[in-house]
DNA sequence: TCGTTTATGAAAGTAATACTATCATTTTAT
DNA sequence: ATAAAATGATAGTATTACTTTCATAAACGA
């Protein structure tokens, strides 16, 4: 089984689901579970009859459907943050790097991230409409104590950086960046459900070409001297 | 008692809390206690208790706690844009407009909605805190269909139009004025609890500034021909 | 003023959820 | 071969998200 293995946060799981079959399990019928159903609808419950096991398995892994959903989270920023590292390593030319990132950023070619199982684009559709919620929430300070948000933070960090690459002036790259990814993780969303909120048209071939455009306006726009 | 009413979507409640004493209770309350527990552990038991009634008279006027945020958010939004329509009411000049809207939306001086009991800082933290879970839901067609996310489209429009004064050509006026609407609405919280996410600095007097000089750099820059 | 809707309270009940605990069995590691 | 660890099976608890029924109180209309 070919694998990208991503340190994520050791807090969040009771035991390791990459080292065993049934954790692994666990992780890939998740994202289609969670996709398929919403969060708030997904129970360890179901996960288990999905996976013929038992509930007590699954809270043997996971404390809770919360911290289940974190390390999912997790997990993607970090598979981002290895891609954007690998597309600006022959660029030098940090208005290149930013333009790259935000087009692996948007990309609707997700490859496996196992070879069989794990399907990116549930979990990318499950980022979209999940990710908000689980800092929107009474236990943020807590959990981000424990660092379940550096991933995200690394990759805002990294796009910030950038920016002052190429305005080492511009008093907000942070903000800029973090605005940029919520709206690149809302738009196709919006598109989809609430088009009326959006000039992004829904078009499975064509609207992350449209969210390129808008995203590299703003971006380039709103960062020039 | 000194109230503004607004016509909130009728589909959202079974029995109009502005017609009774308990329905307005209902209303003040839910907004404390949501704002306090936050929108997961806020139910409508610890709501009854709250005001010395009963689940099931709760329960005569909404149907359920989503429909009740409902209610509030689109409240909420439908006051703004009231606040917006004053402040423009007055200025010809588009870019005025929009700048004026920005400060509206910013404020951090709000004006009671009732007279007393409603708390309306309390309805704004807790926008801020939930509007986003009651779209990112399965139900989000069903409810759309139902016209529940009316009153932010407005907001959103009536901006997007504003933009479109200022420069015709902009193509995507929607998607701009959505974006700021959201980031308005959580780099405040991410000030506060995220703050590696952001530039602005957590400081109840000056951070509503440091946003607005962030948002209108990002909106004018981004349109200009 | 009487009678009748209508709103609320009080209490009980149900199905699902989010866990926890126990113990037997299977798998794995030594 | 034996001990340790992982899993399954089952049961149990507290809470949530409702629904139902019935009694009482307030409001309202003739």
């Amino acid at each position: 089984m070919t694998s990208l293995w991503f340190p994520v946060s050791q807090t969040l799981y009771l035991r390791d689901p990459l080292s065993s079959l049934l954790g692994r399990r666990i992780l890939m019928e998740s994202v289609r579970l969670i996709d398929e159903l919403g969060f708030e609808h997904f129970t360890f419950k179901k996960l288990a009859d999905a996976i013929n096991s038992t509930e007590a398995s699954v809270y043997r892994y996971f404390e809770n459907k919360h911290r289940l959903l974190l390390y999912l989270i997790d997990w993607y920023w970090l598979w981002l943050d290895y891609r954007f590292s690998i597309v600006i390593q022959n660029l030098v030319n940090p208005a290149e790097r930013l333009k790259a990132c935000l087009r692996v950023l948007l990309s609707e070619e997700l490859p496996g991230i196992y070879s069989e199982g794990l399907d990116p684009k549930a979990l990318k559709r499950l980022v979209m409409a999940e990710f908000e919620k689980t800092y929107l929430t009474k236990q943020v300070d807590r959990d981000n104590k424990e660092g379940v948000f550096i991933p995200y933070k690394a990759v805002c960090k990294k796009l910030a950086a950038m920016v002052l690459e190429i305005n080492p002036k511009f008093p907000f790259p942070h903000t800029l960046m973090n605005t940029v990814l919520l709206s690149a993780t809302h738009q196709l969303f919006y598109a989809e459900h609430l088009p009326s909120l959006t000039d992004i048209k829904f078009n499975p071939h064509h609207h992350d070409r449209q969210l390129e455009e808008f995203l590299k306006l703003l971006i380039f726009k709103t960062i020039e001297p």
